[in-house]
Parts: structure tokens; C-alpha cells; sequence
DNA sequence: CTTGACCTTTGTGTAACCCAAAGGTTCTAG
DNA sequence: CTAGAACCTTTGGGTTACACAAAGGTCAAG
């Protein structure tokens, strides 16, 4: 399989199976007449774990190092999940910033809803944003999406 | 007040400051004498409001935008709002997206744990991440924390 | 034989910063 | 007075998981 096969086959772009490659996570090997990368059905086993072991909230870095382990002939299960119950409670943290974040876009949309739009007011910003409260930093990362 | 003094009253690094300072967001003046950025009050209250808007979602290049309308002398409440109702469904989205991580991540821990560790099987790849449900692919990103 | 659909590598961009380096400045203590 | 600490400056590179464009080689069909 060439690379437009393989993405095909798990249903991902031609750029993902190139960066997979060339971050070590895939293993093709080389037409030597024209220098094409050639997948077999291992590599798209492959893929299609990668794509899973993602929905797990693995970054490519532990899912290389999960295969270069299985690669080894080790089983990466210990590995896989000692790294899983790392991550689960920072999912579930992420949840509730997360929830806490719409709570407060509904509580300010809603708000909006019963105030007229302009609030002629030329000078101070939007009022409504800089009511919220501050919240005491917990130490916990921000991220807009 | 310099960077780190602007820093210390917001409770962000002085590095955030700089960047912040770098993309606009703020306009300290310059000292003749020895090129260090100055910060006044209104600086403290832009930051503070960049806080609260980064809270609420929003995009340092949203808040750019809602700041210059400010500047302006423009009301950018509308525009606040309009934003707003635009990224309440992806946030949404992004929670449900999380829950059936975190599910799924519960799921395989708790299969997990009424196994043996080695599971010996040398050639094979972690069979719980294998036997996965594939997503049929709703079009929406995903990611790793 | 030409077109169009592939393939290759290289380099750039994204978001919101963090960090290091190299060098100037200011403050404080001995 | 001066050494060292603790600032400040700019520049440039790193992070994540790709997307995209450019320049050029390859290949099957008409």
C-alpha cells in the first residue's frame, strides 16, 4: 500500500500517515525503483491502534513508546496502564474546568439576554466580563479551543 | 510598574506578560532611560480582563480584537456576546467528548483489573486497546491533554 | 505524449506560552 | 565604592499534532 491507501484504509489524511512515519509510530519500507513508502496490513493494524490508543488520551510520544515496547516483545499492558490511571484524573479535572467554563457562558448569556445591546457605555469594558469572578488559581492549566 | 511588578499583581508569569505585550494585548510605554516597559493601572486592569475572558474561552486573538473595539470606543458587547454563543456548543461538544474519554478510560481500568498483569502473549499488541470500538469519525477534533 | 493524480522532501504555520543565552541596569550589602 | 544579586532587554528555539505549499519526480489512462 502507498501512503493515499493506507490513510484511506483508517480514514485519515495522507499528512497524518506521512507525520506517523516520521515520528517513528509507523515502519514502511522503501520502493528502491521510485522511493515510494510502502505500508503492509501490519502498518494499518498499526494505525488503527494508534488511532485507539489516542481516544485513550495517549499522546504520539507514549503511543511510540508503547509500541516500540510491544516491539521488543514486551507487553506494553503494565506500561499502558499505569499511564491510563495517570491520565484519568486530569480528564476528569478537564471535565469540571470545562463545565465550570459553559456555566459561566450560559449564566452570561443568559444575562445578556435580559440587558439591551449597545449599554451605551464608551469607555469601560464590556461590564459583564470584568464582573466574573476572579478565580483563585488552582494551579490548574487554562486553554481556549 | 515593570514586567515582573505587572506579574506579581496579576499572578502570571513575567513571561506571560511579555508575550501578552508582544501580541498587543497590552501597551506599556518605554523608559527613555534604560528601554524597560512600563506598566500603569489601566495595564493591571486589561491583564485582569484578559484573565477573565480567557476563562470565558476566548482566544488571545478574540481578545485582541475585543480589546481594540474597546479601544475604539466601540461597545464590543455585541460582538462579546456573538463569540460567546459560538464557542458554547464547541465547549459543550469538547465535555461530551471528554465524558466518553474518561468512560472509556474507567471502562479499560476496570477490565484491567480483574486480569493478570503479564498477560504473557509476546507478539501481540495490548488486546483491551485492540478490542476497542472503533469512532465512526463525527468530524470533530480530537486531542491529548 | 500529455494530463492529472499521485509520490518525495523541505520548510512554514498553528496557540499560548516557556526557557536559554547574551548582555545592559539597578539595587543592596559589605 | 563596588561586587553580586536580581532585574531588564531582544533573539531564537522548543512544545503538540498535524496542515499546507512549493518544487520536482512517477505513473496510469486517454
Amino acid at each position: 500500500m502507498k501512503v493515499s491507501d493506507l490513510a484511506r484504509a483508517a480514514d485519515v489524511t495522507g499528512e497524518t500517515v506521512r507525520h506517523y512515519t516520521r515520528e517513528a509510530l509507523l515502519h514502511p519500507q522503501r520502493d528502491p525503483d521510485n522511493g515510494y513508502q510502502l505500508y503492509d496490513a501490519d502498518d494499518l493494524n498499526r494505525l488503527r491502534f494508534i488511532q485507539r490508543a489516542r481516544t485513550l488520551g495517549f499522546s504520539l510520544r507514549e503511543v511510540r513508546e508503547i509500541l516500540e515496547h510491544a516491539d521488543h516483545g514486551d507487553s506494553p499492558c503494565p506500561m499502558v496502564r499505569d499511564l491510563l490511571a495517570e491520565r484519568l484524573p486530569e480528564i476528569q479535572s478537564r471535565i469540571r474546568e470545562l463545565q465550570a467554563l459553559a456555566t459561566r457562558m450560559e449564566r452570561a448569556l443568559a444575562a445578556w439576554r435580559d440587558m439591551p445591546d449597545g449599554t451605551p457605555d464608551g469607555h469601560s469594558l464590556c461590564r459583564l466580563i470584568e464582573s466574573l469572578p476572579m478565580e483563585s488559581d488552582d494551579g490548574f492549566s487554562r486553554q481556549a479551543p
